[in-house]
DNA sequence: ACCCAGGGTCATA
DNA sequence: TATGACCATGGG
Protein backbone atom coordinates (compact mmCIF):
# COMPACT_ATOMS: atom_id res chain seq x y z
CA UNK A 1 0.00 0.00 0.00
CA UNK A 2 1.67 3.12 -1.16
CA UNK A 3 0.79 6.65 0.50
CA UNK A 4 -0.27 7.92 -2.32
CA UNK A 5 -2.92 5.47 -2.35
CA UNK A 6 -3.96 5.99 1.48
CA UNK A 7 -5.62 9.14 1.39
CA UNK A 8 -8.71 7.44 -0.84
CA UNK A 9 -8.82 4.59 1.50
CA UNK A 10 -8.47 6.80 4.61
CA UNK A 11 -11.60 8.53 3.04
CA UNK A 12 -13.42 5.51 2.44
CA UNK A 13 -12.37 4.15 5.57
CA UNK A 14 -14.16 7.35 7.29
CA UNK A 15 -17.03 8.18 5.29
CA UNK A 16 -18.04 4.27 6.14
CA UNK A 17 -17.04 4.83 10.02
CA UNK A 18 -19.14 8.06 9.89
CA UNK A 19 -21.36 8.89 7.35
CA UNK A 20 -21.87 12.08 5.81
CA UNK A 21 -20.69 15.11 7.71
CA UNK A 22 -23.55 17.58 5.49
CA UNK A 23 -20.73 19.88 5.11
CA UNK A 24 -21.09 22.98 4.08
CA UNK A 25 -23.56 24.22 6.58
CA UNK A 26 -25.15 27.07 5.50
CA UNK A 27 -28.36 28.42 3.51
CA UNK A 28 -26.41 30.13 0.38
CA UNK A 29 -23.24 30.63 -1.54
CA UNK A 30 -22.69 33.45 -0.15
CA UNK A 31 -23.10 32.42 3.06
CA UNK A 32 -20.85 29.98 3.04
CA UNK A 33 -17.90 32.78 2.02
CA UNK A 34 -18.90 34.28 4.81
CA UNK A 35 -18.24 31.40 7.02
CA UNK A 36 -15.00 30.74 5.56
CA UNK A 37 -13.72 33.81 6.19
CA UNK A 38 -14.73 33.84 10.00
CA UNK A 39 -13.55 30.01 10.62
CA UNK A 40 -10.02 30.78 10.32
CA UNK A 41 -8.41 29.54 13.29
CA UNK A 42 -11.91 30.00 14.93
CA UNK A 43 -14.61 27.42 16.33
CA UNK A 44 -17.43 27.01 14.13
CA UNK A 45 -19.53 27.64 16.91
CA UNK A 46 -18.51 30.71 17.51
CA UNK A 47 -19.40 31.43 13.72
CA UNK A 48 -22.39 30.54 13.89
CA UNK A 49 -23.23 32.93 16.08
CA UNK A 50 -21.72 36.07 14.29
CA UNK A 51 -23.75 34.48 10.98
CA UNK A 52 -26.85 34.47 13.26
CA UNK A 53 -25.94 38.32 14.44
CA UNK A 54 -25.74 39.01 10.39
CA UNK A 55 -28.98 37.40 9.44
CA UNK A 56 -30.87 39.09 12.42
CA UNK A 57 -29.53 42.58 10.59
CA UNK A 58 -30.12 41.50 7.63
CA UNK A 59 -26.58 42.20 6.69
CA UNK A 60 -26.19 38.70 5.34
CA UNK A 61 -25.56 40.35 1.93
CA UNK A 62 -22.85 42.00 0.26
CA UNK A 63 -24.54 45.33 -0.10
CA UNK A 64 -25.61 45.54 3.36
CA UNK A 65 -21.86 44.53 4.94
CA UNK A 66 -21.00 47.12 2.11
CA UNK A 67 -23.36 49.89 3.76
CA UNK A 68 -22.65 48.94 7.28
CA UNK A 69 -20.05 51.13 9.42
CA UNK A 70 -17.05 49.29 11.08
CA UNK A 71 -18.55 49.87 14.99
CA UNK A 72 -21.53 48.33 13.17
CA UNK A 73 -19.77 45.50 12.10
CA UNK A 74 -17.26 44.56 13.97
CA UNK A 75 -20.24 44.38 16.70
CA UNK A 76 -22.00 41.76 14.61
CA UNK A 77 -18.40 39.89 14.39
CA UNK A 78 -17.56 40.14 17.44
CA UNK A 79 -18.50 36.67 19.07
CA UNK A 80 -16.13 34.80 16.27
CA UNK A 81 -13.20 36.38 17.68
CA UNK A 82 -11.06 39.02 16.13
CA UNK A 83 -13.76 40.87 15.05
CA UNK A 84 -11.82 44.18 14.35
CA UNK A 85 -9.19 41.89 11.46
CA UNK A 86 -12.51 39.90 10.44
CA UNK A 87 -14.88 42.84 9.48
CA UNK A 88 -11.49 44.12 7.01
CA UNK A 89 -11.70 40.81 5.57
CA UNK A 90 -15.50 40.49 4.89
CA UNK A 91 -15.37 44.18 3.94
CA UNK A 92 -12.44 43.56 1.57
CA UNK A 93 -14.37 40.60 0.32
CA UNK A 94 -17.39 41.86 -0.41
CA UNK A 95 -15.60 44.89 -2.53
CA UNK A 96 -13.95 42.72 -4.60
CA UNK A 97 -17.76 40.50 -4.89
CA UNK A 98 -18.91 43.78 -6.41
CA UNK A 99 -16.00 44.37 -8.35
CA UNK A 100 -16.83 41.28 -10.26
CA UNK A 101 -20.13 42.53 -10.97
CA UNK A 102 -22.01 39.77 -9.61
CA UNK A 103 -23.13 41.26 -6.21
CA UNK A 104 -26.15 39.04 -4.99
CA UNK A 105 -25.47 36.30 -7.61
CA UNK A 106 -22.27 34.42 -6.42
CA UNK A 107 -23.18 31.51 -7.94
CA UNK A 108 -21.82 33.34 -11.09
CA UNK A 109 -18.94 34.12 -9.53
CA UNK A 110 -15.88 34.15 -12.34
CA UNK A 111 -18.30 31.82 -14.30
CA UNK A 112 -16.10 31.76 -17.56
CA UNK A 113 -12.89 31.36 -15.25
CA UNK A 114 -10.64 28.30 -14.54
CA UNK A 115 -10.96 27.31 -11.50
CA UNK A 116 -7.01 27.93 -11.08
CA UNK A 117 -7.50 31.64 -12.59
CA UNK A 118 -10.60 32.21 -10.02
CA UNK A 119 -8.33 30.65 -7.32
CA UNK A 120 -5.44 33.49 -8.04
CA UNK A 121 -8.54 36.28 -7.95
CA UNK A 122 -9.38 35.14 -4.51
CA UNK A 123 -5.73 34.91 -3.13
CA UNK A 124 -5.28 38.67 -4.09
CA UNK A 125 -8.11 39.37 -1.93
CA UNK A 126 -6.78 40.88 1.51
CA UNK A 127 -7.50 37.97 4.32
CA UNK A 128 -8.01 35.39 2.12
CA UNK A 129 -5.37 32.80 2.43
CA UNK A 130 -5.11 29.26 -0.06
CA UNK A 131 -7.31 27.32 2.66
CA UNK A 132 -10.13 30.31 2.68
CA UNK A 133 -9.72 30.25 -0.85
CA UNK A 134 -10.00 26.68 -1.62
CA UNK A 135 -13.18 26.36 0.71
CA UNK A 136 -14.46 29.06 -1.32
CA UNK A 137 -13.95 27.24 -4.55
CA UNK A 138 -15.26 23.63 -3.52
CA UNK A 139 -18.12 24.80 -0.98
CA UNK A 140 -19.18 27.83 -2.34
CA UNK A 141 -18.01 27.18 -6.19
CA UNK A 142 -18.92 23.81 -6.45
CA UNK A 143 -15.02 23.70 -8.08
CA UNK A 144 -13.43 20.28 -7.81
CA UNK A 145 -10.32 21.37 -5.18
CA UNK A 146 -9.32 19.68 -2.34
CA UNK A 147 -9.20 21.80 0.75
CA UNK A 148 -6.13 21.39 3.30
CA UNK A 149 -5.79 22.77 6.87
CA UNK A 150 -3.86 21.91 9.86
CA UNK A 151 -5.78 18.61 11.05
CA UNK A 152 -5.22 17.21 7.21
CA UNK A 153 -1.15 17.86 7.72
CA UNK A 154 -1.48 17.03 11.26
CA UNK A 155 -3.43 13.76 10.57
CA UNK A 156 -0.56 13.20 7.49
CA UNK A 157 2.29 13.63 9.85
CA UNK A 158 1.35 11.14 12.66
CA UNK A 159 0.76 8.53 9.86
CA UNK A 160 3.93 9.12 8.83
CA UNK A 161 2.22 9.67 5.10
CA UNK A 162 4.40 13.22 4.74
CA UNK A 163 6.20 15.42 6.43
CA UNK A 164 4.66 17.93 9.61
CA UNK A 165 6.12 21.07 7.54
CA UNK A 166 5.01 20.04 4.42
CA UNK A 167 3.68 23.50 2.63
CA UNK A 168 -0.07 23.66 1.69
CA UNK A 169 0.13 22.64 -1.63
CA UNK A 170 2.77 20.42 -1.82
CA UNK A 171 0.37 18.90 0.41
CA UNK A 172 -2.68 19.08 -1.38
CA UNK A 173 -1.17 17.55 -4.74
CA UNK A 174 -0.36 14.78 -2.71
CA UNK A 175 -4.00 14.30 -1.54
CA UNK A 176 -5.01 15.13 -5.39
CA UNK A 177 -2.69 12.64 -6.52
CA UNK A 178 -4.79 10.17 -4.88
CA UNK A 179 -8.09 11.05 -5.23
CA UNK A 180 -10.58 10.06 -8.67
CA UNK A 181 -11.18 12.88 -11.15
CA UNK A 182 -15.46 11.89 -11.69
CA UNK A 183 -17.32 12.65 -8.53
CA UNK A 184 -14.48 15.20 -7.48
CA UNK A 185 -16.64 17.67 -6.08
CA UNK A 186 -18.81 15.72 -3.71
CA UNK A 187 -15.98 13.35 -2.57
CA UNK A 188 -13.59 16.02 -1.87
CA UNK A 189 -16.78 18.17 0.39
CA UNK A 190 -16.99 14.75 2.03
CA UNK A 191 -13.44 13.93 2.57
CA UNK A 192 -12.79 17.71 4.07
CA UNK A 193 -15.51 17.49 6.62
CA UNK A 194 -14.92 14.17 7.27
CA UNK A 195 -11.02 14.70 7.94
CA UNK A 196 -12.24 17.63 10.09
CA UNK A 197 -14.09 15.14 12.51
CA UNK A 198 -10.91 12.99 12.43
CA UNK A 199 -9.13 15.83 13.84
CA UNK A 200 -11.21 16.83 16.02
CA UNK A 201 -11.91 13.37 17.74
CA UNK A 202 -8.14 11.96 17.28
CA UNK A 203 -5.73 14.52 16.54
CA UNK A 204 -5.49 17.71 18.54
CA UNK A 205 -2.23 18.94 18.77
CA UNK A 206 -1.15 17.80 22.30
CA UNK A 207 -2.68 15.39 24.03
CA UNK A 208 -4.59 12.91 20.91
CA UNK A 209 -7.27 11.30 23.58
CA UNK A 210 -8.58 8.35 21.61
CA UNK A 211 -11.65 6.38 21.95
CA UNK A 212 -12.49 3.98 19.16
CA UNK A 213 -10.23 5.66 16.50
CA UNK A 214 -10.97 4.56 13.56
CA UNK A 215 -7.69 4.70 11.78
CA UNK A 216 -4.99 2.93 12.64
CA UNK A 217 -1.77 4.37 14.08
CA UNK A 218 -2.70 7.49 14.10
CA UNK A 219 -3.36 7.71 18.04
CA UNK A 220 -0.33 5.82 18.70
CA UNK A 221 2.36 7.43 16.36
CA UNK A 222 5.70 7.07 17.52
CA UNK A 223 4.88 3.38 19.30
CA UNK A 224 5.94 0.81 16.73
CA UNK A 225 6.10 1.08 13.24
CA UNK A 226 4.89 -1.74 11.60
CA UNK A 227 1.04 -0.58 11.30
CA UNK A 228 2.22 3.21 10.04
CA UNK A 229 -0.09 4.08 7.60
CA UNK A 230 -2.08 1.24 7.82
CA UNK A 231 -6.03 1.95 7.81
CA UNK A 232 -8.75 -0.33 9.31
CA UNK A 233 -12.02 -0.65 9.32
CA UNK A 234 -13.04 -0.41 12.77
C1' DA B 1 -6.24 27.82 34.93
C1' DC B 2 -5.01 25.92 30.53
C1' DC B 3 -5.71 24.43 25.76
C1' DC B 4 -7.58 25.08 21.45
C1' DA B 5 -10.28 26.33 17.37
C1' DG B 6 -12.54 24.58 9.94
C1' DG B 7 -5.78 31.00 9.22
C1' DG B 8 -3.73 35.13 7.45
C1' DT B 9 -0.92 39.31 7.51
C1' DC B 10 2.92 41.86 8.56
C1' DA B 11 7.55 43.05 10.25
C1' DT B 12 11.97 41.35 10.60
C1' DA B 13 16.40 38.76 9.43
C1' DT C 1 12.33 32.33 2.20
C1' DA C 2 11.36 31.62 6.76
C1' DT C 3 10.28 32.41 11.29
C1' DG C 4 7.57 35.03 15.10
C1' DA C 5 4.15 38.31 16.89
C1' DC C 6 -0.31 39.47 16.54
C1' DC C 7 -5.24 39.14 16.15
C1' DA C 8 -9.93 37.63 20.34
C1' DT C 9 -14.05 35.08 21.58
C1' DG C 10 -15.92 31.03 23.80
C1' DG C 11 -16.25 25.99 24.95
C1' DG C 12 -14.09 21.91 27.05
Amino acid sequence: MTAEASWLELYQTLLEAWGPQHWWPADTPFEVMVGAILTQNTAWSNVEKAIGRLRQAQALTVSAVLKARDAELEEWLRPAGYFRVKAKRLRAFCQFVEEQGVAEQPQLLGLDLETLSLRALLLGVHGVGEETADSILLYALGRSIMVVDAYTRRIGSRLGWVGDSIGYKDLQGVIEASLPTESGVPLRKEFHALLVSLGKEHCRPRNPRCHRCPVQGLCHYGQGASDHGRVRAD
